[in-house]
DNA sequence: ATCGCTAATGGACGATCGTCCATTAAATAT
DNA sequence: ATATTTAATGGACGATCGTCCATTAGCGAT
């Protein structure tokens, strides 16, 4: 009721109207983003992040409360945004668990997921969820969901290959891949440059390889 | 000249006089240090800093001419540490290239190199390279100096293996490494109560053993 | 046309930021 | 004992921080 009101809907996007304080929202929060990838968290103020959504200084305690919660949204969309595009990809492979596996590796390190931009956010997040609780808990929930989409995936693979339900090997391959992508994100990160995703896809399936014979070519 | 010119000096440490420089300098890395793995680099000013170093106003100015510089410097000395450690347990491996990488996975996971603080400073750090240089610059050299160590000793071992010299086994072999300790800091960063480092130790060899048969038991 | 609601504005506020410097005090040299 | 040197002090400074609120302005309802 607060999105589709008024009479006629256009089918790409809303008019450009003077009230919209979803678009104020959506603008803000974008505008949090880019600040942080851009200079960093710590030099990311209030006044920077109104400047660059081109809003008054108002609205963020208008819309959030404060500064604080503001970066917790933020930080939220960016995990949905990131779930968003995982999600598809992971779809796409079908239920084939070994398909998951790449797809989640072939996502995780795609241009669309892990960019300049994205490796800084993400980094400056996981720095800031130990002072700020909102930004811990959608922290936390990121590695919850990709742990267990992983975790089923490998579980199904241990299965079929004649490992007892409980086999502590799905729960290696999960904890060995996750720490292998979160590495990844930090090594793109500090070097973007000299960075290759062939390569690093090609290590992380090596990787899995090792634990899984005969799978993962 | 200016450390050793009092007559007489105990064997220990100095006296604790009024006027002590170095003490002074080591003093405020030391609060630096200590303030951003409490409460984040984000949070960490020079009234937090030297109400915690027990100091004056006056004192980054003085021994370091700024804030950005005590941050670098302060890098410098934790980036310093982690190699006096490092080099101690490569050190004691001798000379057999695969004891040297069991050293340095070892030492990466220890108590002593891997722990809260630690890793909350080493995070902190790798975020505020993008914006402060010469905290990206001796962030770089921990990198490299790393690397060297271990591709050193892969290369002996692919070599040892039949492998002509410049295979991509080593480099592979080097980056996968690198990449699965750096993403093991991260997960401990996030859920150190959570980590167990015998699984960690446990799951780093495994890959290795992957790509080296017969080795890495 | 008027009213009511609320998104939006932008300046005021006290607090705190990092820097700088006049001053004090401790150690050394004369 | 006195002078010189320099480590150390702590308050002043303007800038900027995040928050808040009195006010304006856009939109639907009456």
């Amino acid at each position: 009721m607060v999105k589709s009101d008024s009479s006629l809907e256009t089918s790409a996007e809303k008019r450009t109207t003077k009230r919209d304080p979803e678009s104020s929202r959506r603008a803000l929060i974008l505008a949090t983003l880019d600040t942080i990838a851009e200079i960093g968290i710590t030099d990311t103020t209030v006044s920077k992040i109104i400047q660059r959504a081109g809003l008054s200084r108002g609205m963020i305690h208008l819309h959030f409360g404060g500064k604080n919660q503001l970066l917790a949204a933020a930080a939220r969309s960016f995990g949905e945004s990131y779930f968003e595009v995982l999600d598809q990809w992971v779809q796409g492979a079908g239920d084939d668990p070994e398909a998951i596996i790449t797809a989640v590796i072939r996502a995780d390190l795609s241009e669309t997921l892990m960019n300049v931009r994205s490796t800084r956010i993400w980094h400056a997040f996981r720095g800031a969820a130990n002072s700020n609780e909102g930004i811990a808990a959608c922290s936390g929930t990121r590695d919850k969901r990709l742990h267990y989409i992983i975790n089923t995936a490998f579980r199904q693979i241990a299965r079929d290959s004649g490992e007892s339900e409980e086999s502590t090997l799905a729960s290696d391959a999960t904890f060995g891949l996750l720490v292998l992508l979160e590495g990844m994100w930090v090594d793109y990160l500090s070097n973007a440059d000299a960075f290759s995703r062939d390569v690093a896809i090609s290590i992380v399936r090596r990787f899995i390889a090792g634990l899984f014979p005969g799978r993962f070519s």
